[in-house]
DNA sequence: GCTGCAATGGAATTTTTATTCCAATTGCGT
DNA sequence: ACGCAATTGGAATAAAAATTCCATTGCAGC
């Protein structure tokens, strides 16, 4: 039987489907142009609901599969699944391989990060809301001012905001902690607040989040679960999720996904 | 039984999930973590395979869906399926998509820098000279107190420093301009610092390295371009050039790079 | 119009997966 | 330390799905 080999990614899945789609009878014509209109399907579907979506019957979609060079439908199906799950690598073993091997070398080191890196905005590009980002932005931008609030992890990011946003010229204040200063009644209404955090949540933005929020402010969240705390207090929900690799965890994304609000926000602001 | 609905929708059911996640035993709480932290894996997994993710047994992870409102498994992941049908082609088609959203729409801006921040990340990878890199960090970790001075654009970069190498334990000293303070005197002899700075490059990052360097202490630099200012100052030269869209650079790669220096440095000096 | 071969549909079988139930264990209040 | 209730792990059962097999259908060449 398999004298063809079993196709390795869904490219060449589609490359062999290209082959042979000519020669093929009428039922299995069915299933190669039911697959190619909706490959998204294949993942979350049972052969049945394939079969019936392309007209046929199950075992006429089963042997499609074999002719793709498959043992079956569950395999094929394994291909689909394993390209639709992020496939972050288990950082915590590599960490833990990392550290074995005498601490690793420094390149090899930042090669891991570099990849964390390349995952995290692979995956914002994935998970985005165009949406939520729509929204965010005409918010933002209808401010009178914009606040930005991000403690410890989150303050690179938050610095990172109010100097882009400087530099566009959109009235900005970045809250600190320094001197143990207190700054939220300088949020009023008609204002908006950029608040950042991720796990372990630090508490001060929580709280000022939603101080502003009860102030009548608007509020953007950018965090990192579907769960933050954050979600509560806005709709305005952007959730990046970063690799991280042991304690430490990428900026990555989260720093692109900065740089084009503030971008967005200063090119609508400039408009009016 | 069910005293209570079903969820209808993800967010119903992400709430619920909030509401409850308080006052649930350990091995439910460990299912809603890990169902919080990978959503997207429902869709395509097993209960099995989701159980062994939460490092439960997979009845355990039975009864957590029936906590939530479904009748089992198969009820919440229907859920999933239908909802995350729409999603998910690959990064490549996503982005292309993210593209074509029009020109100028916010969905395509953040394309391009997600595009950016990948290019500098691989750039990285390429032009890092492995020797330079050992260099700065033996520097770094035999130091007595790591300073670090980035002014602007690099602020963020700086803060960032300083927050890790505090979270493994660096004696570390953030340099700033809150209150027009000068604190180049704190930096002493056996002392190292990390400078940043890009094009235009910021006078008083130089000063202060040039200071350092005349007072004892050990530069490295992190910068843009081989004609960097801070050449003259320090063989310790590490250079990263970042992808640009537009007025705005990505900080991809110089953000990977400084969490590589932090770990590789707090591991050294632990190691002492 | 018959013959033989490829294609098809449907039913039977096997495998996988979900679900339930119960016994063992844990942790808590007394 | 004891008993009780809640929680947990594991095995048994039920359900669903994949896969195979075979009888039937359609179709090309003789």
């Amino acid at each position: 039987m398999a004298g063809v080999s079993t196709p390795a990614s869904i490219e060449e899945l589609l490359d062999r489907m290209l082959d042979i789609s000519g020669g093929l009878p009428k039922r299995l014509k069915q299933c190669a142009d039911y697959v190619a209109a909706n490959p998204d399907r294949i993942a979350v579907s049972t052969v049945a609901e394939m079969a019936e979506g392309a007209g046929v019957k199950p075992s006429a979609f089963m042997r499609f599969c074999q002719v793709l060079g498959f043992s079956g439908f569950s395999q094929m199906q394994r291909l689909f699944r394993e390209t639709y799950a992020q496939n972050w690598p288990d950082y915590a073993t590599r960490l833990e391989k990392l550290r074995e091997s005498g601490a690793g070398s420094p390149s090899a080191l930042l090669a891991e990060f570099i990849e964390a890196g390349r995952l995290s905005l692979e995956n914002l590009a994935k998970t985005i809301d165009p949406r939520t980002l729509d929204a965010a932005i005409k918010t933002l931008s209808d401010a009178h001012m914009v606040h930005i609030i991000g403690l410890r992890r989150a303050f690179s990011v938050a610095a990172y905001f109010a100097y882009a946003f400087e530099k566009m010229n959109v009235p900005t204040m970045l809250h600190d902690t320094v001197g143990g200063l207190d700054s939220r009644h300088a949020i009023r209404p008609g204002d908006a607040v950029i608040a950042i955090t991720f796990a372990p949540y630090t508490r001060e933005t929580i709280e000022l989040a939603e101080a502003a929020r009860a102030g009548g402010a608007e509020v953007v969240a950018i965090t990192d679960a579907i769960a933050s705390p954050l979600r509560p207090i806005t709709p305005l929900l952007l959730t990046v999720s970063e690799a991280d690799f042991g304690d430490f965890r990428s900026l990555s994304a989260t720093l692109s996904l900065a740089v084009a609000l503030v971008v967005a926000v200063g090119a609508r602001a400039r408009a009016k």
